[in-house]
DNA sequence: CTTTATTTGTCCGTATGTATG
DNA sequence: ACATACATACGGACAAATAAA
């Protein structure tokens, strides 16, 4: 079971294990990303799960489609020098 | 493709385009309205399509017969006066 | 009679949206 | 943060009835 630490919210904590897994590539773009997995694999409330998911889509590493699901978004053309 | 507003139920707005169909004539009394002809022209699910389907034969527009389809109710005899 | 096609009936599962406590 | 409930929506599968070939 995922250890909390106390004093920060847990959709951050959720949030910054999903983001990590994005951006190390361990989730793939178009990964599903549901609420119920991450209920299931943090042990929270849906409540909560909806939380890390919004904060993560309004950062843009996800986009959800409605009663379709979230899904890991595609790379960002960042950095436009490296050729 | 049909174009669904967000903020209304999907079912709602396929079931308010075959209403019109209905009351202006555009499919006349007898008319089969199938739940795979609505999947197949709105682009929704077979679960949406029954919903829509349910809404206009509560509503006396459509009635139903068990595994032969839905079709467009004859006329209302409204208006008692007029003889 | 058999086969094929069509259509509704029913059930399961997954997922988000919304609301309440 | 949690728990619960219901609505909406999609996908798939199978059964049963009907009609037509």
């Amino acid at each position: 079971m995922f250890e909390f630490e106390p004093d920060r919210p847990r959709w951050q904590q959720v949030a910054d294990v999903i983001r990590e897994r994005i951006q190390s590539g361990t989730y793939p773009p178009k990964h599903l990303v549901s609420e119920l997995s991450l209920v299931q694999e943090f042990g929270i409330a849906r409540d909560t799960a909806r939380k890390a998911v919004r904060a993560l889509r309004e950062e843009g590493l996800l986009y959800t489609v409605p009663h379709m699901g979230s899904f890991v978004s595609p790379p960002s053309e960042a950095q436009p020098a490296a050729e």
